[in-house]
DNA sequence: GGGCGCGACGGTACTGAGTTCCGTGTCAGG
DNA sequence: CCTGACACGGAACTCAGTACCGTCGCGCCC
């Protein structure tokens, strides 16, 4: 029933776009009555986004299965990361999504309510993490935000690609510069950012010579 | 005329809620025609946010008036803090738009279509500033989103303190840590962050006279 | 001064999303 | 055969948003 509307809806989509097929249109044409609609679907949008509440809470089952011996951060990349080869799993229909998203304002508006979820289920998952930290709560909302942002850039760039490119490498690229810029580099010829980067992190009173020791440690040539 | 239909909306959404408020109702008490509100506000969400478009206008003004000499992350983050700022100018209007926000769905929606645009604004100037370097669209996109992350956790601190809390340490506060994240260190005494550490990125190829250059530099010892 | 265009406002009627209420079939178990 | 739970369908309703048109007030030009 579910499949039924949705497949019924994106084969009206393409053709005569999202906002001039109504609800109506849908059920004729799956079969079924218009309460029927509303009973799988409390929206219309929602009928483009079928599988959002199975995938995000199939994240937040990640996040939460690993034990307090994970790194946060890299525990929050891999459970975004998880989510794109979610998105990879369904190529064409991603594809059609993203096509449908890019051009009808409204949809745009409802997904980015859905990007929020994910982003506050991250953002929750980071706060127990940070818990009794300095800024714990802030910290947690910022890496959370640039998780999302990371992980959205790659996506687009894969649907961009019409399904073709490498989404794991793309997103692994990106999700390093995250991990980079909170203090976790990725690990060694993992495929995470350039590896010919390295980050060396001084206190302003640490005396030169130990931070020059440090850096040509670092860059290996000591 | 707008800021009648405003003022007309505001009494009539704290009494009944913003769902059980019709248009009609507010077009009512304004003394309008149902016509004249939708030739100001395109839909009803948008009487809740009626200076908007003009807040996003001088944000971006803002953005590009300062020359390329001033450094990019800091320039988006006076920008978020000019927004905050901004919102502080109407304590009032801002914590009661903060009360109906939180707990209608369909305000929330359409609260994060405004801030995406804000945070769209950021990415496309981050972008421009670094066109050429080396994944500068992704390093845009993660400062951008974080950037408008601390800006939230800042502004909503600020709200839930009913407008009484100082808007301005808190805003400064939040930037502080993305600008420490991601390699811009917050001006001296600013209240950002530990004002003790510097970070240096360098690449592995770089010659070792150049890296080491740039770190007394960092550090003011050069 | 008298048409005259123009822009702002108001009213009517319409479309379509989403809800409410209710009738109908269907299948289980007694 | 009766009955209660349940899924589906349909009619009628509310309300947001749109299209169309009529009206008023204003300056402007002949």
């Amino acid at each position: 029933m579910r499949d039924a509307l949705v497949a019924a809806a994106f084969r009206l989509f393409p053709e005569r776009g999202y906002e001039q097929t109504t609800v109506d249109d849908i059920v004729a044409l799956a079969g079924v009555g218009r309460r029927s609609f509303f009973r799988y679907f409390p929206s219309k949008e929602d009928v483009v986004f079928p599988d959002h509440e199975r995938c995000l809470a199939d994240m937040t089952a990640f996040l939460y299965a690993g034990g307090d011996d994970v790194e946060p951060v890299r525990r929050v990349c891999d459970a975004a990361r998880l989510v794109l080869l979610m998105y990879a799993e369904n190529p064409t229909f991603s594809v059609q999504r993203y096509h449908l998203t890019k051009q009808v304002p409204g949809l745009r508006a409802y997904e980015l309510s859905v990007v929020w979820r994910y982003e506050r289920a991250l953002a929750g998952y980071l706060r127990a993490r940070f818990a009794g930290l300095r800024d714990g709560i802030l910290r947690a909302d910022v890496i959370a935000a640039a998780v999302v942002a990371a992980h959205n850039n790659a996506l687009r760039a894969w649907l961009r690609s019409d399904g073709e490119g490498d989404a794991e490498t793309t997103v692994d690229h990106a999700l390093g510069h995250v991990r980079e810029a909170f203090g976790t580099a990725p690990a060694p010829g993992v495929s995470g950012g350039p590896e010919d980067v390295v980050v060396i992190v001084s206190r302003r009173g640490a005396p030169l010579w130990r931070v020059v020791q440090e850096l040509e440690s670092a860059l290996g040539r000591g």
